[in-house]
DNA sequence: TGGTGCATCTCGACA
DNA sequence: TGTCGAGGTGCACCA
């Protein structure tokens, strides 16, 4: 990992042409070769960017840009598709290198999919004595989260959230109109699960009849783990 | 913008939770309060990160987690959203800090939309003597980046990609067979306009009766300049 | 290895 | 401001 603050102008060629105008930057070129061109704001993009496999050369600044002030140029190409980031540099603020190692990686926890494994393992959360008919219910826009039968027969879709927002609303909206032409499935209502649900969320699902259920992750996985949690 | 080389753990808890192991990465804290983790590969993508508007404090590091060798925790949070990330570091590697300034930001050339406009304007590259019917030209499944007419009247579906691939020739394919119904549009061809072109879109266009045609930006905007590039 | 769909997507255009 | 669509998307999963 080498870490450059510089002046630099870069070029970019490849599915589009691009430019970045003479400032100070930050340059991260990583042990994969990839480089990474960072202003100071904005949110994880960088201004310009090549991934990997890449590979950086500096070539030589031709007599008309050293006049102009460059004294370096990279070049960053990507052998496959032919994409180029051309970096010319006018001033080395800082530069340092720096062994990092491989990353062990980042452990997601809680994500949808998680959610819906546990709650399909848990449909007694639903409804008390409901069973599951399947994960993944297929319909024409699309799977549904989960399906069940209560106790009574009747069946409920299910769309699992991390965080439920209007859009899942409209979601579970569709399914349930759409599942609830089948003969098999009429009278389906609508369960909305979710470990948060943003307030509106929350309005219009009750408002079109759909029941909203908080789901307590960690209480969840206590009971997969078979013991309930003790810290 | 502050950047850091730590030995590190990270935990993020918002939409879904996620947890870095202890490793050394980089920690890129930018002018606007955002946190970059990167490690010495993969993508632009970060490890992690916290997006602007957000703020980073450093709070007080408990007993248990000073006896396990932390010295500093960062707590970075979202004041709207409550998305929050934990940096726990253990060891400070390098830590330097830059005025960068504002960036001036990149500026996009050679994109689709100046190829569709460029080359609207100059619709004989496409057949001698054609004329534009309209650009965006719409249909059930989306617009049409052009509709022309030749000389002899016969009706033309373009398509301008920067780069055609196969997914452009479908695309293609699915315009001029929803037009072709039109009894104003009956016989209409298919031309696929690009700068380049994958030999296997080529092979595909070609066997679809879809004529090729290689568009060369620095001269077409010579002409829309009003007079041939000098250099 | 290519194809598909999701993402803590990001980012710009447009109503 | 919210919504919509594209991206040099990245990324995991799957055939």
């Amino acid at each position: 990992m080498r870490l450059v603050i510089a002046r630099c102008s870069v070029d970019y060629t490849g599915r589009l042409n691009a430019h970045l105008p003479l400032a100070t930057r930050v340059l991260m070129h990583k042990a994969d070769g990839s480089l990474l061109i960072h202003s100071d704001g904005g949110s994880y993009k960088p201004l310009n960017w090549m991934s990997p496999p890449c590979r950086l050369d500096v070539v030589e600044v031709s007599a008309e840009l050293a006049e102009a002030g460059v004294t370096e140029t990279w070049k960053v190409s990507h052998a496959k598709t032919g994409d180029a980031l051309t970096v010319h540099i006018y001033e080395i603020v800082h530069d340092s290198k720096h062994e990092l190692g491989i990353d062990p990686g980042l452990i997601k926890d809680g994500v949808e999919s998680d959610l819906q494994r546990l709650l399909s393992e848990q449909v007694d959360l639903i409804s008390e004595g409901a069973k599951l008919v399947r994960r993944e219910y297929p319909t024409a826009i699309g799977p549904v989260d989960l399906l069940v039968r209560e106790a009574s027969g009747m069946p409920i879709a299910v769309e699992v959230k991390r965080r439920a927002e209007i859009d899942g609303v409209e979601q579970l909206s569709r399914y349930l109109d759409l599942l609830g032409r089948d003969p098999l499935l009429s009278g389906i209502r609508g369960v909305l699960a979710a470990q948060e649900i943003k307030p509106q969320a929350r309005v219009l699902a009750e408002d079109r009849g759909i029941r909203v259920l908080i789901l307590d992750y960690d209480e969840m996985k206590g009971i997969e783990s078979g013991a309930p949690r003790l810290f």
